[in-house]
DNA sequence: ACCTCCTATGTCACTCTTGACATATGCTTC
DNA sequence: GAAGCATATGTCAAGAGTGACATAGGAGGT
């Protein structure tokens, strides 16, 4: 968890708050955390010296603690990114719910993953959108390795192919589920 | 967690370490659990009436319990399947890597990715192997909607789409940070 | 005045998950 | 016979993550 809050503060200086915003419907399309996790995170960052904190007073809001990463804290995070990573766990409750689906009334299960399909399908326009703004403004950044937007449209393209396979699936699935119905139970 | 256990049983009765053995790399690729927490669930899900376990006395090895699901169990799954699921976390730790990969060293990056991409495509060989060997051994069942065997073989796609994508996105992010470093660290 | 909302930071209890520890049977291999 | 392995079942401590609770300043509306 750490790394995503280092990955945030590499980029610019920010509060738990800032950082709660952007993690808090994900880094990347790929982490989130809630504030709870946040705060308690960066008191131990700063123990280890990995971030450091100054007081920002504000006039019309509460004051704030605003971040910044360590040489410390940027070597580590140097360290991690090229470090090899374990398999990791992969767990999806709707491909849970699709490995029972044999006993659902076929009907229901078309209704859960049509509005699945539409839901992943709206995500996907959505990145599809925002890779698009990207590619007009950011232009040749993109192409700079050593740019944090190269790094964020390296992500947002994560999305994209996540979501695309998501929304197949889904309307493949239901597909099959619809055509068994018409068929009957069996091939038609 | 449990309703991947009763999704298992609701196919067969099994043991505990037969849960094991399934669940201990993915229900239907989706899923893991160690039998550290099968164990206590198992045991939960009898207290709730949703199993029921008989002693099997073995000969040539420890005896065991067998776990059947119940009607209660049955009944409970069936409503679940269908039930509405919520968003749902995705953490991915690679994807996280490229989040902040603007800034490492390109070329140790470039073979993590490449590194990745091998392992996804190796895995979206084994489950493309997987299904047509399913596709031939169990032909019409799979589109029989109340056969177990079409909802492993759906879960089966599911797996086969996420590693096609993520095998894809690895590759294309190789490319990108081999572009970028024969070109200089900006576009050639 | 009161209420609600956004900013801002924090704690706490609970659940989920993992990895290590623990025990026992019986088979095969050296 | 000792060592290792597959089967078989469990516990426990620690860490990760979630949701609720708690506090507080200032803005804007009624």
């Amino acid at each position: 968890m750490g790394f995503a809050l280092l990955g945030l503060l590499a980029q610019e200086p920010l509060s738990g708050y800032d950082l709660k915003l952007r993690m808090e419907r994900r880094v990347g399309n790929f982490w989130s955390a809630g504030h709870s996790q946040i705060y308690p995170e960066l008191a131990r960052l700063e123990g280890e010296g990995m971030v450091e904190h100054r007081v920002v007073e504000q006039q019309d809001r509460p004051d704030k603690k605003v971040y910044t990463i360590t040489d410390t804290g940027l070597h580590e995070l140097k360290e991690w990114v090229t470090a090899p990573v374990e398999p990791g766990v992969v767990r999806d409750e709707l491909v849970l719910k699709a490995y029972s689906v044999w006993l659902a009334d076929p009907e229901k299960a078309v209704t859960l993953f049509r509005d699945q399909q539409r839901l992943h399908k709206e995500q996907l326009l959505r990145y599809e959108e925002i890779g698009a703004w990207m590619e007009e403004e950011w232009g040749e950044d993109l192409y700079r390795l050593d740019s944090p937007r190269f790094a964020i449209y390296a992500t947002l393209q994560r999305g994209i192919s996540y979501e695309r396979g998501y929304t197949e699936w889904c309307a493949w699935l239901a597909y099959r589920l619809e055509s068994g119905v018409r068929g009957g139970g069996a091939r038609a």
